[in-house]
Order: structure tokens, then C-alpha cells, then sequence
DNA sequence: GCCGTTTTCGGCCCGACTGTTTTCAGTCG
């Protein structure tokens, strides 16, 4: 087993665990675990076999753990998961998933009625069986089938840039509400997470029923599912979940920093503050009930001996670690970045043209650009043959001369072919500033052929980087199966850069890729792969999840100045 | 199941809201 499906393995165990009632803190122990080995930056394969870092060195890898990753890893089979799933049909899982139905529930469910599906539920639901138990009523009931019906419809999160569009306006429309004093979205929306379950709006304000009211007015049809003193949820007709929470103004930086999360960063800080005899909540940190701080982030973790961290940080990896050591990265910015290399004109199936790129770029501050046509294999997409490739580098040769300050890389994005091999002779890709090898065709391939595919890309000297190395498309097509870790090892043997592809939709490499590929001194490029001059706004959100793989200016190569790029380049070549 | 210059055993973050209760358990974030 690799590294994803260990973790996968350590999460049904924690679910099946939950189910029977186990101690939850053990529980907890198997979903951290599953989490750390998710984001290890090296296959646990290498740490197994190695004299260097052993697997308890990790922290919440005990013995007990290290050796069932040590099972899985070689192949074999752990007793404790045959037993689980001896005890709990793993369909039961599925309870879970509905909203108001937690593990207990779940189980009384089970156990008491003998459901094992959503459709056993439903039934029982109907026939009125659900209400006679203990600890249910009629309002439950009626609850589970709305949950059911919603449970039913594709149960996905939203792209972050799709949220962004509801959570703008949400404030506006919030900002109707003369009383509001400050406002501010958090959780993992604020975090910058890829995709965002749940919208967190934190308001200050003298009048909560005003605010909550004008939350109420925001959409026709939608669903209020609590409201108190100081909190509200609704949902959305987009299925979206909105929570608002109205707190005083001195406790709007404690309320900011636990709505924002992540849950594991806040279980970590409020460990901490135990530590120090103090105790945090979202009104302020407090010693023998007595308020320290709360009115600002900044003074809340200063409370606490620590850093203010970047949201985007806040997810218990290394952020603490690194504060501890006093060596929090400066994360890199949009303002830091000074080329786009990966964009689409209407040459191929892009809908603006070269100078239009080029403008847009400019108006945006950018310094150089690469213009990254589709090669011929692309068919679909118009794509460029040598004779046309050429005649577009004249053209651009000929533009370079007009312009001040400026420069306009002659580029491609070349495909990596089913069989293997570049869709473009070497003589052509030679002439090229800057090449992008990407895979489009052969993604259902098996994971060491398309391994092969890619590093034999990375091998090839006119290669600059690879364009999207996994091919996901969030929530409509997973990643394609690659052995990320053998793609590092070879580019960094070849000095080759990785992308981080802007997209909202395809955002790869992920945080956890990319924090990975930083591990091993890899350049990260982050490009927008814009199709219009509007696309190349989508720079942000590349730069959020290289903020969040804790990436510094230094470890994205297209921070560097033309000149210095030219540099990068011109290793390349030698 | 993990972890420890306050502990090798006994802790492990904290509060709002709901529904089913008649003082609180379960769920959620």
C-alpha cells in the first residue's frame, strides 16, 4: 500500500471505531494518523526500510501504529480492520453523512432497528418506526428525511473561487445591517482551501437579530436551520451551508482565529494554552476566568508566546513547529510574481490574441509572459504544428521589438503521447524559450506507464516543466495515477521546475503536493493556463495554495525577474 | 492510541443549539 491508501485504511477505521462506541480519543488517534501519513513528503516505504528517521520519530506515530503502517505497507492485512468489519456492515458508513446524525445515532439506528442503508432508513422513516426510539422524536425523523433527500444529491464542495462569488455577496448584502461595526468570513474559505464545505461569517454588531434578519432576507428559499442569541445557519438553494456568529468586539480576534480553524490547529493552540494555565475560547483567552485578550488575532497567539499565522497555514502540519523554532516562511504573494508562463491564445483554443495576452498582462503588472499554444496532437484544441508554431515565434520575435519593458517568451505546451515520447520534433522544441510538457490523452493508463510518460518528459532537454502533473479537475475527474514521488526524484535530477496550475479547477500540484516538491528543492512555477485575458485573474489562486504548501518567494521560479529568468534558462541549456 | 521537567497513568479543546428531556445527551463546528 502506498501512502493515500494507508491513510484511506486508518480512516475506516476511525469511522468503523466511532461506530462501535470506542474511546474517541483513540478514534482521534487513527484520523490524525491518517492525516500525517497523508501529507508525509516521502513514501513510508523509505522510512520503514531507511537507518535515518523511523516511523515513531513522527509525532502521534506510536508503536502501535508504526506497526500496522509496517503491515500495510508490505502487503499484509491488519486483524483489528477484519474484526470492525465483522461487527459494522461498512454501508452503515453512509448514516453518518446525513446532517443531525452523528455516531450514537447512527448506531441506535443500527443496532436498535437494524439499519443498514439509506434506503433502510427512509423506510423506517416512513413506516414512523424512528420516533419510538429512545433519544428520537417526530422533529428527528422529519429532520432525517430532509437530510436524506439532501445527503442524496451530489454531496461535493465548493471551489473556492465559486465561494468567493457567494461569500462577496453575502457581506454585501449583510452590510444592509446599519449595526454591523466589522465583518469577516473564516474557515476554511479564509484558510484558501482548494474547495470549501461551509460558509463561516464572523460579525460584529450591538443588534445580532438585525444581522441574523438580514442573513434570513438573503436568498429566497432558503433554509434556516437554527438560529439562536448569537448564532444562525442557513442553507442555501445552492446547497451551500452558511453559519454566522455575532460576538462583541472585544472577542472578535478569538472568534476570527477559532472560526477560521483548522479544528486540528485550534485542538493544538488550546492544548498549548492549557499547558500555560490559561484557556482559550472564541471570546478571548482567559487565566482563572479573567479576559487576557480576544480583541485582535495578533493578541490572541501573542497570549500564547506565538506567532499571528497566516491563515493559510493553519492546518497543524508544521506551522507550530516552525514557530517554535522561530522560523515561520514569509509566504510568497501575488504582488512577488512577475510572469505567467502557461497561457492559450486564439491560435489554438484560446480566445484572445497574442498582443491582447500580452496587454492584459501588462495592465495586471506582470513583467514577461509565455504564450504556451497546444501542440498538434490536440486536435481538439486547434493545436500547432511546427510550420505554424514557427510562424507564431516570427510573430513573436517581431512584437519583442515593440515593446519596453517587456518580453514575450516563445513557448509551447507539448504533449506527452500515449506511446510515450513529445508531440513535437526536438529540432523545433530547441528553438523554443520555454517548453511545458503536459499529458491530455492516455490519463486512464496504469500508474508506472504513466510515471514512465512523464519522467521520460522531465528526461528531455528541452523540457522546462511539467503542466498540471496529476490532471485532476476538482469534483469531475480525479487525478490521473502517478507516482508523485518518482516524478520529484527526476526533477530534480534534471533541475526541471513542477507547476502549480492556477485554475480553480484543477489547482495541481495540491497544498500537499507542492509542500512535497518543495521538500525536495524542486522550483515551483505557478501558472494560470489562461484561455482568455480574464484567466490571467486566476493567478491568486495558485498563489493561495502555494501559500498554504508554505511556499516562499525563493521557491517559486517565476518570482525571479526576466534576467534572472533568462539565468534559469540558460542552465538549462548548458 | 499517544504522550510526558508538573505525569509511564490519566489525561486528551470548548461552547452553541436542538430535541427530548425534566437536567442533559448528541451533534456540530
Amino acid at each position: 500500500m502506498n501512502n493515500a491508501q494507508i491513510a484511506e485504511t486508518f480512516d475506516l477505521i476511525g469511522d468503523l471505531l466511532e461506530f462501535t462506541g470506542a474511546n474517541p480519543f483513540r478514534v482521534r488517534a487513527y484520523r490524525n494518523a491518517a492525516r500525517t501519513v497523508r501529507d508525509l513528503s516521502e513514501p513510508v516505504a523509505e522510512l520503514i526500510s531507511g537507518d535515518g528517521r523511523k516511523l515513531t520519530d513522527i509525532p502521534g506515530i506510536g508503536e502501535d501504529l508504526a506497526q500496522k503502517i509496517t503491515v500495510l505497507a508490505q502487503g499484509g492485512e491488519l486483524p483489528l480492520l477484519a474484526e470492525l468489519r465483522a461487527a459494522v456492515p461498512e454501508s452503515v458508513l453512509a448514516l453518518l453523512r446525513i446532517p443531525g446524525l452523528g455516531p450514537k445515532k447512527a448506531a441506535a439506528l443500527h443496532k436498535e432497528l437494524g439499519i443498514n442503508s439509506l434506503d433502510d432508513l427512509r423506510r423506517a422513516c416512513q413506516q414512523h418506526r424512528v420516533r419510538e426510539l429512545k433519544g428520537f422524536g417526530e422533529k428527528t425523523e422529519q429532520a432525517i428525511l430532509a437530510g436524506l433527500d439532501f445527503a442524496s444529491q451530489a454531496q461535493v464542495r465548493m471551489l473556492w473561487a465559486e465561494a468567493d462569488l457567494y461569500a462577496q455577496s453575502i457581506m454585501q448584502h449583510l452590510r444592509r445591517a446599519r449595526s454591523i461595526e466589522q465583518m469577516e468570513a473564516a474557515g476554511s474559505y479564509r484558510r484558501g482551501r482548494d474547495t470549501v464545505g461551509d460558509l463561516d461569517i464572523l460579525v460584529v454588531s450591538a443588534k445580532p437579530a438585525e444581522v441574523m434578519d438580514a442573513l434570513a432576507d438573503f436568498e429566497r428559499g432558503a433554509a434556516v436551520l437554527a438560529r439562536g442569541e448569537t448564532k444562525m445557519s442557513i442553507r442555501l438553494n445552492c446547497g451551500l451551508q452558511v453559519d454566522l456568529r455575532v460576538v462583541p468586539a472585544e472577542s472578535f480576534g478569538a472568534a476570527l482565529q477559532y472560526f477560521t480553524g483548522s479544528k486540528e490547529h485550534n485542538v493544538e493552540l488550546r492544548s498549548r494554552a492549557k499547558a500555560r494555565g490559561l484557556k482559550i475560547n472564541e471570546y478571548g483567552v482567559f487565566r482563572d476566568d479573567q479576559y487576557i485578550a480576544g480583541r485582535t488575532e495578533e493578541e490572541v497567539y501573542a497570549a500564547l508566546g506565538l506567532p499571528w499565522f497566516p491563515p493559510e497555514l493553519r492546518e497543524a502540519r508544521h506551522e507550530f513547529e516552525w514557530a517554535d523554532a522561530g522560523a515561520l516562511p514569509q509566504l510568497v504573494s501575488v504582488d512577488d510574481i512577475q510572469g505567467d508562463l502557461h497561457m492559450h491564445t486564439s491560435e489554438s483554443d484560446g480566445s484572445a490574441t497574442i498582443e491582447e495576452m500580452v496587454a492584459a498582462a501588462q495592465r495586471r503588472g506582470l513583467k514577461y509572459l509565455a504564450i504556451t499554444d497546444h501542440s498538434k496532437r490536440v486536435t481538439m484544441a486547434n493545436g500547432l504544428n511546427a510550420a505554424r508554431l514557427r510562424r507564431q515565434w516570427a510573430h513573436i520575435d517581431k512584437l519583442n521589438a515593440t515593446l519596453r519593458g517587456f518580453t514575450v517568451l516563445k513557448g509551447v505546451e507539448v504533449d506527452i503521447l500515449e506511446r510515450g515520447g513529445l508531440d513535437l520534433e526536438d529540432d523545433v522544441l530547441a528553438e523554443a524559450d520555454w517548453v511545458v510538457a503536459s499529458l491530455h490523452y492516455g490519463q486512464n493508463q496504469p500508474r508506472d506507464q504513466i510515471t514512465r510518460r512523464i519522467v521520460d518528459a522531465l528526461r528531455h532537454p528541452a523540457v522546462c516543466a511539467i503542466g498540471h502533473p496529476t490532471g485532476r479537475l476538482i469534483n469531475r475527474r480525479k487525478p490521473y495515477e502517478v507516482d508523485l514521488d518518482a516524478v520529484f526524484k527526476a526533477a530534480k535530477e534534471h533541475g526541471k521546475c513542477l507547476e502549480l496550475n492556477a485554475n480553480p479547477e484543477r489547482l495541481d500540484l495540491d497544498d500537499v503536493a507542492c509542500a512535497a516538491a518543495k521538500a525536495h528543492g524542486i522550483p515551483i512555477v505557478i501558472s494560470t493556463d489562461a484561455h482568455s485575458e480574464h484567466g490571467l485573474d486566476a493567478m491568486k489562486f495558485g498563489v493561495d495554495q502555494a501559500r498554504r504548501a508554505g511556499l516562499t518567494r525563493h521557491d517559486v521560479a517565476n518570482t525571479r525577474t526576466f534576467a534572472q529568468f533568462q539565468k534559469l534558462l540558460a542552465a538549462r541549456r548548458s
